[in-house]
RNA sequence: GCUGCUGUAGCUCAGUGGUAGAGCGCGUCCUUGGUAAGGACGAGGUCCUGGGUUCAAAUCCCAGCAGCAGCUCCA
């Protein structure tokens, strides 16, 4: 017999044979026909799978099972993982041959990937989707079988899915037994869980179809990713529809375009941002609020140029890890450009990456020749290393910059220029400083990436001795600076190397483990939660990074605080410590916000626009009724400026409703409406966005002012529409093995 | 960079192998108004760029550029 363990604690025994489904019988029809899944001893599995067979306890022990209904949010998923196998199974009828890779769920639905020469297009949608409502409407049962590898293999071999049969081999490598779920024609490798037929899958919708690459690796071939969503109800599906349609409105390129904040312009360039005058008006406000915290804090603010020599970057490991990622250098002769060429070129003839015959080199000496580099102590017959030699001894002796796409060398030059003694330290040099990278054209998005960002950067230099007391500090200071402008839906994470793939990283693996232990140590010391991340880490050290979600649910970076004992070692920093003999200190990397862009980008989505007083591009606008209040709203206007609000009137010769309907609309904080009755009481009467015509008020202008700098230097935040899209609670995205 | 989709007035978008439309915005005038749209008139377009097909292309085809979504990347 089964002894199991029902959720209110209960145990009762069963027939060895019993799955949860006959359980749930055993409780009452209705129950049974609502049962998708079942979860034992915490494990989600199939309903339709004896009970006894999921779990080897020892003999005696009641096995805990609980029944998942569409009620339990676990249902979900796994109702979304058998729509995924629904969708694979129709695009199957209508695509013969095609190629299966992997289909799992998603935070808000599933995608499969196909191997298909054929386009699938969104025209084709609708067809695959009939095919989809067919095979549910038939609602056949999904039925699991295990196999052992080398039958598995065969197995797929003889379905023709390669990818499958590539994945058993490399992937599945340790797995000695694997599962597969049949569905009427289709069969599927596949870990599971699913309902226990097609017929519980209510409501499907196709999204989008993009490509994907074969294991995420954009050598491997491309794939088609077909997304869909499914849900428990018709009514669930539109409420779906309708968040994302929502969610798009708070786009901070839709509002960044409908509030005048910032402007992408093709003349200028893709990528490059033009802050207009009210996204500026926020970033001033926000730069305001850092320097002023910073002062504070001991940190001594700098500025250094755009540019800086290549060999900088060369020391620093920039320019050679993310060449391709920035803008070409400037050269200051000519023939810069194709020495460089030239160089790359015999570096790759020698690795035997690419051929660079003799005939090229005789044509590119010509080319200098002309370009008015004569480079006459070229060995056109000697070994390639001479000849990279000879054109490195050329290229030191000319101009080349770079565009700078770090701060960091410039820090460092500034604490190499004068000598250094551990009473100096920590030295900590902070600088909005904007750098330049050349991203490819399809990461760009809005202010979240762009080609030309300004960092609300610093650069911490220390005594191993003080880096756990500055690193949790500067944390400390991230984590401030987040909840002053009101963002605390934000993960932490430790970013770490890939142990696996270390020629990405510069620095020995004693000064990587020291770095790595020193973070987890004081992340946690701190108390924080935060999540690991492996191959996440910079080139020179690993980080903490503050992720935020945008309007549709993407995660990006914003603030990160890095340490780093390779960049010292690099550039051979010192200071003289207490013993008179010389150190290499410790540089801590930190930036609160990230970039100015994206956390302005950010910010627009968190407040869909709405910007808390402080922040405000427009604090106060005056909405005289009549022109016969002109002069005395201009008078207005003119105490709030002095005052320190950003204010306007608005002298158009709409009626007041339309005045008001238009500030309301461009989300401004404050109005005041003043006619003769408050030109004759020096008054003005207060309309509150957030409370409307409901609670309006007449005050004083002086009392209005001091009312208003109240709630602007308490920095209050008073409303944060709250997105379905940004939570982390939601977010499990299921990681299916297979 | 790869795959797919998109590109029409300042914005949002409709439209057709036969020479271009709406709403909002903008301008002028009327209205001098009391808390989410007062009225009239008017100006605005190389229909992304370059080729091709055609008697005829903004519309069909190709290439490029840009945007969007996904993938990959992200110091």
């Amino acid at each position: 017999m089964l002894q199991i363990q029902l959720p209110d604690g209960s145990v009762k025994e069963y027939p060895e044979n019993y799955t949860a489904i006959d359980v749930a019988k055993t409780i009452g029809e209705r129950l049974a026909a609502a049962t998708l899944a079942a979860e034992i001893n915490g494990t989600v599995v199939d309903a339709t799978r004896p009970v006894g067979q999921v779990f080897n306890l020892p003999p005696g022990t009641p096995i805990p099972l609980k029944l998942i209904t569409s009620r339990d949010p676990k249902a979900l998923a796994v109702m979304r993982h058998s729509a995924a196998h629904v969708m694979a199974r129709a695009v199957m009828r209508l695509y013969p041959g095609v190629g299966l890779a992997f289909g799992p769920t998603t935070g808000h639905g599933f995608y499969y990937d196909f191997d298909l020469d054929t386009k699938i297009s969104e025209d084709d949608f609708p067809r695959i989707e009939e095919e989809m409502k067919k095979i549910i409407a038939d609602a056949e049962p999904f039925e699991r079988f295990s196999a052992t590898r080398d039958e598995a293999v065969k197995f797929c071999g003889d379905l023709n899915q390669k990818l499958k049969v590539e994945h058993i081999q490399t992937g599945l490598a340790d797995h000695d037994s694997l599962s597969f779920y049949r569905q009427g024609e289709f069969v599927d490798l596949c870990r599971g869980p699913h309902v226990p037929d097609a017929g519980r899958i209510t409501a499907i919708k196709l999204i989008s179809i993009a490509g994907s690459y074969w294991k995420g690796d954009a050598n491997n071939k491309q794939l088609q990713r077909l997304y869909g969503t499914a849900w428990f109800s018709q009514k669930d599906l539109d409420e779906y529809l309708k968040q994302i349609d929502e969610a798009k409105k708070r786009d901070h390129r839709v509002l960044g375009k409908q509030l005048g904040l910032f402007s992408i312009s093709q003349e200028v360039g893709p990528g490059l941002c033009l802050w207009l005058p009210k996204g500026s008006a926020i970033r001033a406000t926000l730069e305001d609020f850092i320097k002023k915290e910073l002062l504070k804090r001991g940190y001594t603010p700098v500025y250094s140029p755009h540019i800086g020599r290549v060999e900088m970057y060369e020391t620093s490991g920039h320019f050679p890890y993310y060449r391709d990622a920035q803008f070409s250098p400037i050269f200051g002769h000519d023939a810069g450009a194709l020495v460089d060429f030239w160089i790359r070129k015999l570096r790759e003839h020698k690795e035997g990456t690419s051929v660079f015959s003799l005939d090229d080199e005789k044509k590119l000496l010509e080319s200098a020749k002309v370009m008015g580099a004569a480079l006459t102590e070229y060995p056109l017959s000697g070994s390639v290393d001479a000849k990279i030699d000879t054109l490195r001894v050329w290229e030191k002796n000319q101009e080349r910059y770079l565009l700078k796409p770090m701060n960091c060398p410039h820090h460092v030059q500034m604490y190499a220029s004068q000598q250094r003694s551990y009473r100096d330290l920590p030295v900590r040099l902070a600088e909005f400083g904007t750098v330049y990278r050349h991203e490819k054209t399809g990461e760009l998005n809005g202010m979240l990436r762009v080609r030309g960002l300004t960092q609300d950067d610093a650069h911490l230099f220390c005594t191993p001795d003080q880096v756990e007391e500055e690193f949790k500090s500067t944390l400390e200071l991230v984590k401030f600076v987040l909840s002053s402008v009101g963002l605390d839906d934000y993960r932490v994470q430790l970013s770490l190397r890939d142990s696996k793939n270390k020629t990405k990283y510069v620095g020995s693996d004693e000064n990587w483990d020291r770095a790595e232990t020193t973070l987890r140590k004081v992340l946690t010391e701190m108390g924080w939660s935060f999540t690991a991340c492996e191959g996440e880490a910079a080139f020179y050290g690993p980080k903490t990074d503050f992720m935020v979600r945008d309007c549709i649910g993407r995660e990006w970076q914003l603030g990160t605080v890095q340490l780093d004992f390779n960049l010292p070692e690099r550039f051979k920093l010192e200071y003289i410590g207490a013993d008179n003999k010389p150190h290499r200190p410790v540089m801590i990397h930190r930036a609160p916000f990230g970039s100015m862009e994206r956390f302005t980008g950010m910010l627009i989505e968190h407040f869909a626009g709405a910007f808390p007083l402080w922040l405000a591009p427009e604090q106060v606008r005056v909405l005289p009724i009549s022109e016969k209040a002109y002069d005395y709203a201009a008078s207005v206007e003119r105490r709030f400026r002095e005052a320190g609000f950003r204010t306007t009137t608005d002298y158009s010769s709409n009626r007041v409703n339309a005045k008001v309907r238009d500030a309301q609309l461009q989300l401004i904080p404050y109005m005041l409406v003043v006619g003769e009755k408050e030109a004759a009481e020096d008054a003005v009467d207060v309309r509150d966005r957030l409370l409307g015509d409901a609670q309006r008020e007449k005050l004083t202008v002086a009392a209005a002012i001091a009312k208003l700098q109240e709630e602007l230097t308490a920095r209050r935040v008073r409303q944060v529409v709250k997105s379905s899209f940004r939570s982390f609670e939601e977010s499990s995205e299921e990681e299916n093995e297979y």
